[in-house]
DNA sequence: GCCGTTTTCGGCCCGACTGTTTTCAGTCG
């Protein structure tokens, strides 16, 4: 038995290494994947992977892990080191040696690179990618995929933070006695790719609870630590600030360790009582206290981050945010006739469970082949079978819908006359991503031409850590969408998040009311919601700008064009 | 390699289009 412990993210480093050797030689893709995927599964327990299996635990509980890669950390853990794993490495060319140790590069695709442009290294490999080589020789999308690959980055998406923030919560409770612990910085904000994680903490000793961090996961590293503020580093590399608070001064912790640092800018600059706050001897245990003590409206939490928010608390006019609770219906959901995994009852089923007055089916369009898109034909079908179906119904109404390509022209996938039968349109882009910004404008703002153009979905096409979405004018989209009544979506789906916070705040000042969706394409993905209402209240959407906020007759003549 | 209300094998989505990589591999949902 070896001396050393590992930690959950030494043990996930070497299922990593080993799924990019079987890759690199063209193995079994699924195998690759079964290796991935139990090596994030591994990183992201509090629990101590070494430890479990120490005290013989049986680690096919976890999904993911079965008798194979099961045997494999067994091995890991009692020897030191995994022969299968060892073996590969000891046959393997000096330059995959090192690729295997970046587990986001695709070997292939790296490979192919240095093949093209003789070189053998990560590091020729970096000074490629900075001269802008790659983007030159390769395209835009290697280029995307490099930067990504090298980047020592452990930023995740927000919903996937919640899952991480949650186990921590559970440690810091339970493994370190802590009263009090909340979650705040970005993810109090709902950013939705969070850089660190942060908790403010109501700890008498945190020296003493650090000792217990150290242990999380197997081992995580304490980077920087005084009495009242840490920083660890996880062993899946996650970063978690912790800052300790008294009771007494909750209130002004809570807004020091929640806002970004222009808000806490704006604030200081507002008027002296901040500082006051913050050193005197008075207790604000709420941020309420704190902000009335300002002469401040409360903030929520979501808008701040220096945008105008101070202005309007200090008159009182800060917008009364949009909550789940405001939303009358669902506008964008597939169904089995599309690339759904329900079908149109089903979904409407789960609507009604959800007590919406509406639920839009938007099915693909001819063109998208891939997520099997209705045909005119089928889409007349389609038609015929909701009003059918809203023949029976009582209580909830489905509205016939379709999601429809922008083709290249800006033309919309289906003809006119087939169009105006729908209740209204959800138009979005789902080819040729790589045009230039005017074109793709260009192609937006044409679409929009078209009477039968409502709703602009996912309005760049971004998936948040893998793609940046095409590129697009939005103050012309937007102002060519309010001439023309159309509207935007916020697409809900965690790795859309699109419009953005920014994009979504460009069209609330413009006037420019915008649904929120969830592109859902099961009834469990309905569940989305609440993302998509969280960066409509950090773009500070009151629910009267909301189109699914509105009761269908009202919608109708919204949309009417 | 994992998984199972389709349960110990066979599926794990997939099919047409695209290309400042070039004739396959990557890409769209």
């Amino acid at each position: 038995m070896p001396a050393r412990h590992l930690s959950n993210g030494e043990i996930a480093a070497e299922l990593m290494a080993l799924a990019q050797f079987i890759a690199a030689k063209g193995g079994n893709p699924y195998k690759v994947k079964a290796y991935r995927r139990a090596a994030r599964t591994i990183k992201s327990l509090g629990e101590s992977i070494d430890e479990l299996v120490r005290n013989d635990f049986d680690l096919t509980e976890f999904p993911g892990i079965g008798q194979a890669i099961s045997s494999a950390i067994q091995e890991l853990v009692r020897t030191g080191t995994l022969r299968q794993l060892e073996t590969v490495r000891s046959q393997a060319a000096p330059e995959l040696l090192e690729i295997a140790e970046h587990p986001r590069l695709d070997p292939r695709r790296v490979l192919r690179v240095y093949k093209r442009l003789g070189i053998s290294s990560i590091a020729a490999l970096k000074e490629k990618l900075a001269e802008g080589e790659i983007r030159t020789r390769f395209g835009m999308r290697m280029e995307q995929h490099v930067r990504q690959g090298l980047q020592e980055a452990h930023d995740m998406l927000y919903y996937e933070a919640e899952t991480v923030v949650a186990a921590i919560k559970t440690f810091l409770r339970r493994q370190c006695g802590i009263r009090k612990a909340e979650p705040v910085g970005e993810c109090r904000r709902k950013v939705e790719i969070v850089r660190e994680i942060s908790f403010l903490v109501e700890a008498d000793d945190l020296h003493a609870v650090l000792t217990k961090v150290a242990g999380y996961g197997g081992k995580a590293d304490i980077l920087t630590a005084t009495d009242t503020e840490a920083l660890a580093q996880l062993s899946s590399g996650t970063l978690l600030r912790l800052t300790a608070s008294p009771h007494k001064k909750w209130g002004v912790a809570l807004i020091e360790t929640t806002g970004d640092e222009e808000h806490l800018r704006q604030l200081r600059t507002y008027n002296s009582k901040w500082d006051l706050a913050v050193s005197s001897d008075e207790s604000f245990p709420t941020e309420r206290s704190v902000y009335h003590y300002l002469g401040l409206s409360f903030i929520p939490p979501e808008l701040r981050e220096g945008k105008d928010e101070i202005a309007l608390a200090a008159e009182n006019r800060l917008p009364n945010l949009v909550c789940a609770e405001d939303i009358r219906g669902e506008l964008h959901a597939h169904s089995t006739s599309s690339d759904g995994a329900n079908t149109i009852e089903e979904m409407m089923a789960a609507a009604q469970e959800l007590g919406y007055d509406y639920i839009g089916i938007s099915d693909h369009s001819q063109t998208l082949k891939i997520a099997r898109g209705l045909s005119e034909e089928a889409l007349w079908e389609q038609i015929r079978f909701i009003d059918n179906l809203n023949a029976r119904l009582n209580g909830i109404r489905v509205l016939k819908s379709a999601e429809v390509d922008i083709l290249i022209d800006g033309a919309l996938d289906y003809p006119n006359d087939l169009l105006k039968e729908l209740d209204y349109t959800i138009c979005s882009i789902h080819s040729r991503f790589g045009q230039g910004k005017a074109e793709q404008t260009d192609r937006i703002l044409r679409a929009m031409d078209n009477r039968y153009f409502n709703i602009l979905g996912h309005a760049t096409g971004r998936l948040l850590l893998k793609r940046p979405g095409y590129e697009i004018d939005v103050e012309r989209i937007v102002e060519h969408a309010r001439n023309n009544r159309c509207f935007f979506e916020i697409n809900s789906s965690p790795d859309r998040l699109d419009l953005s916070a920014d994009n979504a705040r460009i069209a609330r000042q413009a006037g420019v009311k915008v649904a929120i969706t969830t592109d859902a394409h099961s009834t469990g993905e309905f569940a989305y919601l609440r993302y998509g209402i969280d960066q409509a209240r950090r773009a500070g959407f009151p629910k009267t700008s909301i189109l699914n906020h509105l009761p269908w007759p009202e919608l109708e003549r919204t949309l009417k064009r």
